[in-house]
Formats: structure tokens, C-alpha cells, sequence
RNA sequence: GCCGACGUAGCUCAGACGGUAGAGCAUUUCCAUGGUAAGGAAAAGGUCACCGGUUCAAUUCCGGUCGUUGGCUCCA
């Protein structure tokens, strides 16, 4: 287990957590005799226990608040726990029908391990402890038994599939209530619940699962992202290109992808004998624009962008909100470079990536390097010598970055070591926002050659990029990020124009009419609702701006502003002046126009 | 894909022993013309996800499908 008690406190916690977990098997053990045991280990919020019941056994929902009384009622017993160190061929007798500790008493003895064992009243399990020494330590009021779940035994798919009940468990009951709240808000900030409130998608089950429709405002967030992209990739020296949607199947047996991917892959189209295949990803079409015209070292190294429409035909299961979808549009681009360009070139994707989360404000996150998992050297193609070559210029580029990063063997692309970028939102979920790789396969896979100084032709190095990722992941992770309160130059929706009453309808359009010519996304409340009732209706919108037109501000040519209030989740730095006295019209739009124009985090009219 | 849970109006949710349903918000209309987070009234809105089965009768019970979701597996 990775969860090894690192202070007294946690070892306390750890001990009680893994003795509720044995206290749910003999609950569970009352309720299905003949029920098989698993594991049942300590995780960050508690434990689990897998099982698998007999048949028609399966809990419901209503069972596992019968286990959770049970198991309070078995912690109030203040039962002993006694460890007992086991041989193998005692365990094996012990644990005669139970088949999966049988696996693992296998195991244990095969690398030579001590077997230990841990009675409690009546019920003994194999297990490595430490337990707590009597119930009596265990809070009863700081667990619950929260709730069920599937898992294969040993995490692979191919193995039986297992029930899996959690529980929470805290040191108090005060730390589980604050995990409960802490869950409870996390869910308001939830891009699905945000993303439905603030009317930027929505899934159509006539459409199809995965498949989401951009809304207008949340349109103007994505048109606004791949702006960026365009203006920032420009500037970095990328062309943009646009390739179809759509090849003959042929182009995925040339990259290798097809008989890797077939599963998640939108089946063919067959047409006039032909199988048309819908792209899972760009890289094919943009070494077909490589290939396109021959190329000199001179046109090295060659930036080909594009947002590019992909289409994965995920497992259902694994969908999630905007996070996990079957159609998105991918922040993508290659590099084609020399041998020699290619870790500078890495450096500034990094760099790019860098520069793309300093604007957003997001500060928290790292690098991860996913090498070749030693134990499915099948998956990965290409010769050793490359592979080598690409694991040592990728970790050296990672080292100039100085981007914190961790290696893990397992993950890689099937063509080269991958680097992806993990980053957090505000409640704490990580992403995968962006994978990277450097890929020394593709380019012999597909003939790409350029001709090089003297006169030979030589194979360019590819890095696939993705900074920005997809929008639907990142806009998902935006939204969370931001608790949907985006900064000015995404909003939706930027300035609120609220008039007092119906006489002034008229100023309001003309304040109206000045926002659009400069630029700024703005809307008029012509409802008959009180001032009072249009104020909320822009602030539960989070709406940066609100201006409130009455009869003084027709009078002065003016607007009196309203500063969205981030309240307690705002940071410091956003603190701003939430009312700010009656300005010019044509002031305050220079102002807001200049905030939306430097794409800044933060108010013009902060402190 | 696998194991489990869930699906009632646009949204959030009530509901019943099996006798075709209700609230708040949103929408529309009317009244009120209001100076900073919900003014008042009325109307409209549902094949209770879909398809079968049991039943005199199903939104309710059973089966299947679709969708969402908690996990597991996967993620070019």
C-alpha cells in the first residue's frame, strides 16, 4: 500500500481506517456467509473492502446502512485485535475457502513474505495490519459506510469483476461532516452543474452520449480560447492548416493507429467499396501536409497548427461531463524538426505551456514523463536506438525547463515517450490537460524527409503538442477553475446593462450600442422585473460588469458600475471596489476594453 | 465495456395501498416604474425517459432499451 502512516496522527487513523474495513467484512460476513473475501485497504478518505457475494446477494443501498449499524455496533463491543504470525501451509488451511486470499497467500510465499494474521471476535483475516489494538480507539461517529462500487479483482479488466463498498472514515466526526461539506461544494463548483446553470452546453440523448452542444455563451468561450491560440501560435511561428475530418482507412494502417484503435474508433463509412474512417486525431493529416512538397533543412523546423475536429469512440462508462467525450476539438499541432532543433523545440512547448497557464492563473501543476511500461514492451514500436534517443532529449528538456516533473513507467505513446501536463482546479481535481510527445517512428513510418546541407535526405523528428488540449476538457476544467466567474475576456457575457425603469430603455440602448462598437459582449435587462430582480439575474450569471442606468446617468452621460463580488473564493489579488462611482460612458468602456484586451485575470477597478 | 445507483414540467425536487400527478424557480400576459441579490397576480407547461409483460387498471410491480451517474478498466 502507498498509504504507509507517516506521524502518530495519521498512523492512528491509518490503523483505525483499516480495522473498520475488517469490522465491514464481518458485517458483510453476517449478512452473505458464503461470501468471498478480497482485500480491504486504507485510502486517502477511508477504506474499502472488495467482495464478491453469492449470487442475488449484491447489496442495496438499504443494506449498507445495515452494515454501517452493524459495524458501529461491532466498534462499540470493544473487540481485541490479535496478530498472529502464520506459515503458509496455515494459511492455506485457515483461508481454504476463500479462493482470492488463497491468490495471495500464493503470492506472499512465492516472494518469500511473512504471513501475519489479524483475529477480531470471531472473524480472522489475512493481513499485513497495523490494526488498532481494541475498537474502543475507533471513533464510531466519525465513519460512514458511503457506497458501492465495481472493481476487477487486482485492477485488471480481464480478472472477475468485484463489488467494492467504501467507507469514510475520519479522526472526528467534525473532520468526516467538513469532508462531507467539502464534497457538497465541490459539486457547486462542478463544470455539468455550472455548465447547465450558466447555459454554456448541453447533451441531447437524441443526438447521442459524449457528443455535446456548445450553447452560445459557452460558444463564445471556446471562439474566444482558439483566438488566443491562433494569436499566440502565430506569434510562436506556427501555420495553421486544415485538414478533413474524414480518410480512407488505409492512412491509419500507414501510422499504425487502426489495429491499436479499432475499439475506440467510430466504425467505418463504406462507401463505393471504400472504408472511410472519422479521425480520432490529427497527426496522419498534418505529416500529409509535410509531405505535401518536398522540404529543405531551411524550412525546418516546421510548426503545422490546427483545431482539429476528433471523434473517439469512447466507452460509455468512461464518459464524463465535457472531462471525457466522443467528439472534441484538439488544441493541436506538430513540430518537424532537425535532430539538432528538437530539444529547443520541446523547450518551447513547455514554455508555451507555461505562458498559457500564467495568463489563466493556474499555478498549480506539473509535468509528468510517461516512459515504456517494461511489462507491455509489445505496445511500442519503433527501434530501441530511437526510443532511447527520444526518452534522453525528452528528459533533457524537461531538466532546461525546470518544470517540476515525475517519470512514470507506464503510458507512453506507442510511437514515443509522452509528456503530459497534470493541472488542478480549484477543488482540487486533476487533469490531464495536455499530452505531448516526442516521436522519432512517424516520420519513417510516413517517408518524411527534407533534404539537409549536404544534399542528403534525412528523417525530421516530430513533437506532438496539445497545450490547450481539447476544448471540451479544458473548457470543463476552466469552468471548475474559475467557479464559472470567468475572467472578463471570456465571460459570456461582460457587461450587464440594468435600467432602472422603462424610461430609460432608450440611454440603455446607447450604452448598449457604444459597448458592442467597442467590442464588448453586452446585454440590455428589457424585462419588467424590479431593479432589485435584475441585479441578482446578472450576478447569478456572474456577469464582471454590472452598469445600472437611471435617470443621473442620463442626465451625466454616464453609467454607475457594479463590480462582480467573487466573495470568499476570491483571491486577495482579485479584490476589487464593488460599487465604483458613476463614470463616462465612453471611461468606463475604454477601461473594460483595455481589461479585455490584455486578457487580464483581474479588475480594472481592483484596490 | 464491466459492477452498482438513478431517470416525475426548461431547472431543483415532492408524490401515491397500482385508480393517468404537485410545489418553487424559469417562461408568457397583466398590474406595479422601482436606485443595487427574488414586488404582486394570472396563464401556460408533463404519454411520470422509451418499449414490452403482469393486471379490470401501471408513472408506481417485472423484464428489456436508452440516458445520466459513482467506481473499475481504458485514454493515440
Amino acid at each position: 500500500m502507498n498509504n504507509q502512516p507517516d506521524s502518530k496522527e495519521a498512523d492512528q487513523l491509518f490503523r483505525s481506517r483499516h480495522s473498520l474495513a475488517h469490522l465491514l467484512a464481518m458485517a458483510v460476513l453476517e449478512y452473505d456467509p458464503a461470501v468471498k473475501l478480497a482485500i480491504g485497504p486504507v485510502i486517502d478518505t477511508g477504506f474499502y473492502y472488495d467482495f464478491e457475494f453469492s449470487t442475488g446477494k449484491i447489496p442495496t443501498p438499504e443494506d449498507l446502512k445495515n452494515f454501517q449499524k452493524k459495524v458501529k455496533k461491532l466498534a462499540s463491543e470493544n473487540i481485541d485485535f490479535i496478530v498472529k504470525e502464520i506459515s503458509a501451509d496455515e494459511a492455506r488451511k485457515e483461508f481454504a475457502a476463500q479462493p482470492y486470499k488463497i491468490e495471495l497467500i500464493e503470492e506472499l510465499a512465492k516472494n518469500g513474505e511473512n504471513l501475519t494474521t489479524y483475529t477480531s471476535g470471531n472473524f480472522t483475516d489475512l493481513c499485513a495490519g497495523p490494526h488498532v489494538t481494541n475498537t474502543k480507539e475507533i471513533d464510531t461517529d466519525a465513519f460512514i459506510i458511503s457506497h458501492t462500487a465495481g472493481a476487477y479483482w487486482k485492477g485488471d479488466a480481464k480478472n472477475n469483476m468485484l463489488t467494492r463498498i467504501y467507507g469514510l472514515a475520519f479522526a472526528s466526526k467534525d473532520e468526516l461532516d467538513a469532508h462531507l461539506k467539502q464534497k457538497e461544494e465541490a459539486l457547486k463548483r462542478d463544470h455539468r452543474e455550472l455548465g447547465k446553470k450558466l447555459q454554456l452546453f448541453a447533451f441531447d440523448e437524441e443526438i447521442g452520449k459524449g457528443l455535446p452542444l456548445w450553447l452560445p455563451k459557452g460558444n463564445v468561450i471556446k471562439e474566444e480560447l482558439e483566438n488566443w491560440a491562433k494569436e499566440t501560435e502565430k506569434k510562436w511561428g506556427y501555420q495553421r492548416v486544415t485538414t478533413p475530418i474524414i480518410t480512407k482507412e488505409n492512412l491509419f494502417y500507414t501510422s499504425g493507429h487502426l489495429p491499436l484503435y479499432k475499439d475506440s474508433m467510430y466504425a467505418p463509412i463504406t462507401i463505393e467499396d471504400e472504408h472511410y474512417y472519422i479521425k480520432p486525431m490529427n497527426c496522419p493529416f498534418h505529416h500529409k501536409v509535410f509531405s505535401a512538397h518536398p522540404k529543405s533543412y531551411k524550412d525546418l523546423p516546421l510548426r503545422l497548427a490546427e483545431y482539429g475536429w476528433c471523434h473517439r469512440f469512447e466507452d460509455s462508462g468512461s464518459l464524463f461531463g465535457l472531462m471525457r467525450v466522443r467528439g472534441m476539438q484538439m488544441n493541436d499541432a506538430h513540430i518537424y524538426t532537425t535532430e539538432d532543433q528538437a530539444i529547443n523545440e520541446f523547450v518551447d512547448v513547455i514554455k508555451l505551456h507555461e505562458y498559457y497557464y500564467k495568463v489563466l492563473g493556474v499555478d498549480k501543476y506539473e509535468m509528468e514523463l510517461a516512459l515504456r511500461d517494461p511489462k507491455n514492451m509489445a505496445k511500442y514500436h519503433g527501434e530501441e536506438s530511437d526510443w532511447k534517443l527520444a526518452e534522453d532529449m525528452t528528459m533533457k528538456a524537461m531538466e532546461i525547463s525546470k518544470v517540476p516533473y515525475k517519470v512514470v513507467h507506464e503510458g507512453a505513446a506507442f510511437y514515443g515517450p509522452k509528456m503530459d501536463f497534470q493541472i488542478y482546479s480549484s477543488i482540487g481535481r486533476a487533469f490531464t490537460a495536455s499530452t505531448n510527445q516526442l516521436d522519432l517512428f512517424m516520420g519513417k513510418r510516413f517517408n518524411l524527409e527534407y533534404t539537409d546541407k549536404d544534399g542528403s535526405k534525412k528523417t525530421p523528428f516530430i513533437i506532438h503538442r496539445a497545450p490547450l488540449g481539447t476544448h471540451e476538457r479544458f473548457i470543463g476544467f476552466l469552468i471548475e477553475h474559475f467557479a464559472g466567474a470567468f475572467p472578463t475576456w471570456l465571460s459570456p457575457v461582460q457587461v450587464s446593462i440594468v435600467p432602472i425603469a422603462d424610461s430609460h430603455h432608450e440611454y440603455a440602448k446607447k450604452v448598449f450600442d457604444a459597448c458592442i462598437a467597442a467590442g464588448i459582449r453586452a446585454e440590455v435587462d428589457y424585462s419588467g422585473d424590479s431593479l432589485g430582480k435584475k441585479i441578482r439575474e446578472a450576478k447569478v450569471h456572474k456577469t464582471p460588469y454590472i452598469f445600472v442606468v437611471g435617470d443621473k446617468e442620463v442626465e451625466g452621460n454616464t453609467v454607475s458600475i457594479e463590480v462582480r463580488d467573487l466573495g470568499n473564493d476570491s483571491d486577495k489579488t482579485k479584490e476589487v471596489e464593488n460599487k465604483v462611482a458613476p463614470l463616462l460612458v465612453d471611461e468606463a468602456i475604454m477601461k473594460i476594453e483595455k481589461e479585455i484586451k490584455d486578457r487580464s485575470l483581474y479588475s480594472v477597478f481592483k484596490k
